[in-house]
DNA sequence: CAAATTCTGGCAATCGTTTGCCATGGCGCA
DNA sequence: TGCGCCATGGCAAACGATTGCCAGAATTTG
């Protein structure tokens, strides 16, 4: 009798295990065993029990579950509201791919936005300290702390993902974004460049720092000095990367002598960097050359199409959902790892060699 | 005694509600109500409890909570996997400003992705009926059912986004697409333009009948004769925009008489179109006049820039949750009811009158 | 055929919180 | 000062599943 209570408004609450016992004429507890260890119970009797739930359209309760094991399926993704914008599809992929993987272990994704506020952050304590998250994946440099709770001590494994935060004993999964620039600066040198504007995501960021490093890696590499570069931005979010695009274009006009190649930190920013050079009466790839990150699946239709480094997010989410399912699994305290997915780079017709300054033997 | 079993790795589980009660001095239950109806407690009492609770770091859990209330306050939104892709923000605005409502309300939300699998299908029924959704936004026309567990009979609320359903019961939060496109064909028709490419979506899907059913009205409206347009695409979904885009362009290609404005259901399909026009040597707007849909903010700074239809997706986040909560609220079968928010045309320079066949007084 | 061993199924406690019901204490009013 | 009522706090029973422990059944071996 699940639903002796139906007399008024009460929610029926559907069929529960003891409404599949009594019909399927077993206890309760061979119930609970045929349906999560079917090893346990013998074969006749648990396809009885699988016929009696289906026929009942019984589903487990998962409150009840959770509680008496003390573990939730879900696991948070804590999102920072700076993420959203832009042409690239980075966020929407990270969630898709992480989503199905978790799916496919039998977890749910829960979404956590981590905004500037104290009430976000309380949010996501509450989840993680009220059993709700089983684990997190986090995309922010922040971990959230506030009323001497903080998301380090509550006991979840937390994976970071796109920031590298081994440093702070998170596994990360990351690109080798300073390779790729490098990569990317090497390739415009050997183009003939000796001249480049590097337009800067926010001052400090992980990201920026790699990037950066990146180029004056290459330029060293090529004999070349610092000066080659001169950056541009800096004091903007990623989110803001048109913006930062049309300041770019302001500081390009502004400079005296003219970089030939343009390393871009986002594709937003290269997108309307571009749009303004082109306004202005430059050609691309003729007058400069731009090279961009991310990836955007819009970069292909730009004109000219935009060469840019390929963020490879899909793998990127089966990486974060892996250890963070491994660390679930075996909790003992494993040194932080960090797992670097290569991205690519995409080449396109934004790049070509300087005209202005035809192509010369590389430095020494 | 709360943790006296921490022998081993068991978990510590941290404070729970009897320990704060100890420290407070007074009874399980009065913390209880302390906590969730401040005003049923003295209030010297109350202060007592929230600083013991403070001084322990106490978080109620939330799954004995949902257990014994038999409510959860997980909201799940359904998306279909064809949602990601392209240049378009859509999806990612549509969570960010969901989940802020929902915060803001005392809710959280779960992502649950809709393939075309039993699978996915069976995850999105098992989270509704085993209690761990206390209500659904969903962005696809098909509701999840297997083996006789169907959605709809969940006994949640369930909220239609993007899409109208209130035909199948549900309420549901949808832009004015007829009418928008509509506009802009008419501001088409008034540049002086009488020939049409659309470029459609998948045959059949809403959106693609209501905005091919707005360009027809406003045919009408100016006379013209329904064979004024021209359909392209229609075979495949809006996930794969560049690709309709690029067949578009070789369908005008293959056209004996050449529309002089096109109007495309997506971002992405305009701007691949946009490129392969270009690449073949016509001028937008000057040979051809192009609108798109969506809003996406990537069409400032293409060249020209588009003109598209903004989808106001934070007010209809919005909404949908507003619609939820008061479904949720009031449980009581009120009809459904159908949600209008006003999309807005962004006029850029991607459009202007015809320059082959200048500018003619409106038909009649 | 008897005894030992393995396997299957049932009982009941438990997870942490909420809440109906009752007892008690305080306060006001006459 | 005494009586009655209201506000406050405590007890214990739920919510729905899991699981350790034990009894009984089934199977095998000597």
């Amino acid at each position: 009798m699940s639903n002796n209570k139906d007399v008024l408004g009460e929610e029926p609450s559907g069929p529960l295990m003891a409404d599949v016992a009594r019909l399927a004429g077993v206890a309760i507890s061979t119930v609970s065993r045929a349906l999560a260890n079917p090893g346990r119970v013998n074969e006749k009797t648990r396809a009885k029990i699988d016929a009696a739930a289906k026929q009942l359209g019984y589903t487990p309760n998962a409150m009840a579950r959770g509680l008496r094991v003390g573990k939730s399926n879900t696991i948070m993704i804590i999102l920072p509201g700076s993420l959203y914008y832009g042409a690239s599809q980075v966020i929407p992929q990270v969630l898709q791919s992480i989503n199905k993987s978790l799916s496919q272990n039998g977890y749910n994704l829960m979404i956590a936005n981590l905004d500037r506020d104290e009430i976000s952050e309380r949010h996501i304590l509450d989840l993680a300290f009220g059993g709700t998250a089983r684990g997190a994946i986090i995309l922010s440099s922040k971990l959230p702390e506030v009323d001497g709770r903080s998301l380090a001590n509550a006991g979840l494994p937390i994976v970071s993902m796109l920031l590298d935060m081994s440093d702070a004993g998170l596994p990360s999964v990351v690109t080798n974004d300073r390779e790729a620039v490098r990569e990317a600066t090497a390739e415009l040198i050997r183009l003939g460049h000796r001249r480049f504007l590097y337009i800067a995501g926010p001052e400090g960021n992980y990201h920026d720092v790699e990037r950066y490093g990146g180029v004056l890696e290459a330029l060293d590499a090529a004999g070349l000095p610092e000066e080659a570069v001169v950056r541009s931005g800096g004091n903007l979010d990623y989110q803001q990367g048109f913006e930062i695009g049309i300041q770019a274009a302001d500081d390009f006009a502004a400079l005296a002598v003219k970089p030939t190649a343009v390393i871009a930190t986002s594709d937003d920013m290269a997108i309307s960097f571009m749009s303004r050079m082109q306004q202005g009466g430059l050609t691309i790839p003729g007058d400069l050359s731009i090279v961009s990150f991310d990836g955007s699946p819009v970069c292909a239709f730009c004109s000219p199409p935009l060469t840019t480094i390929e963020q490879p997010v899909e793998h990127m989410g089966q990486a974060a959902v892996a250890l963070l399912l491994d660390a679930i699994d075996r909790s003992g305290k494993e040194p932080a790892t960090r797992t670097v997915v290569r991205s690519r780079l995409i080449l396109r017709e934004s790049i070509a060699a300087p005209t202005a300054s035809p192509r010369k033997h590389t430095a020494r």
